[in-house]
DNA sequence: AATACTATATATAAATA
DNA sequence: TTATTTATATATAGTAT
């Protein structure tokens, strides 16, 4: 889908594969939103670059649909019915709180996206300004967690993986 | 991309939502899978469809993903480093293992599919022949937990979220 | 790195089998 | 229904910013 068909290999050259992870990543999320919009599915996409950075989206949200996709496949294989049942009505409940979670989650998508970079804004220079009450709660919350995570010199999870250390060494949320 | 540019918003006639789904969701995991294999990234895609089934697609399996996100999250929140490291660490040791997952799901999403679409083939039907041992080591464990599902008549959970039932009434795995 | 541009490769909506 | 076909809409490779 370019100037030049490409076979589907990996690419060698370091900035050409980051330019693609970068775009293909974001016609992925394009293309997830869209197959929920128009057939009113829940679709969650979580990708690690090959650096160790984590990236996601969802439909309502990531957590919604992983939860639900523990609860449809008995979380491993030891869930009983009454567990999956419990987890499944928990879900149910809070789907309405849960669109406040995905507005967030976009907006911390583009500042993980611009860590990944590395020239990019920092993550607390994110547009707050769109985000309503509950949903500041929850950014708040991401925050305080992060800064935890940081204190404690945890931002190793991300380079144990990597194989070339070209990323930032501060995961993305 | 079709004969016909069409809003992106929720399409209301059941068969072509049904067709549409089942295009898109394949594109999708076309698309995640050049993403991985162009830029070693690792992908998970995971789809609930309207009537509540469950589909997903990882490379190098959707469980190596999921894992491997709960630890870089932190598993929701509540996790010590030394929780998430112990994770990453069992992850690393799997890693080679899962393949023969990958090839299990691969295999596993066709009969979804078909079970999706209502006309496919049973899951028992699935072309065996074409795995190793281990890996039909994994179907055989995969088939014995569907048999308990079944016989506890356990098959409420995707149609507890449909609103039109026109689904199979056995979720995929 | 992310984004805009533009030429080309792909995905897919409708129709058909 | 699940393929195939085909016309058209989109995604994206290369490039420069």
């Amino acid at each position: 889908m370019g100037r030049t068909k490409l076979e589907i290999k990996k690419i060698e050259d370091k900035a050409r594969r980051q330019t693609t992870f970068t775009k293909r990543r974001q016609g992925l999320y394009k293309k997830a939103g869209e197959l929920a919009t128009k057939c009113g599915a829940q679709v969650a996409v979580i990708a690690f670059s090959n650096a160790g950075n984590v990236f996601a989206y969802g439909h309502p949200a990531v957590n919604t649909v992983l939860r639900r996709y523990e609860a449809a496949t008995g979380g491993g294989g030891g869930g009983s019915r009454a567990v999956r049942e419990e987890i499944e009505s928990k879900y149910r409940e809070s789907v309405a709180k849960l669109e406040a979670e995905r507005r967030v989650e976009e907006i911390l998508g583009r500042a993980a996206a611009a860590a990944e970079g590395g020239g990019g804004r920092p993550l607390w220079s994110v547009e707050v300004e769109k985000l309503g009450v509950d949903e500041l709660e929850k950014l708040r919350a991401t925050m305080e967690d992060m800064k935890r995570r940081l204190a404690a010199h945890d931002g190793g999870i991300a380079a144990a993986e990597a194989d070339s250390g070209d990323d930032r060494d501060i995961p993305a949320v």
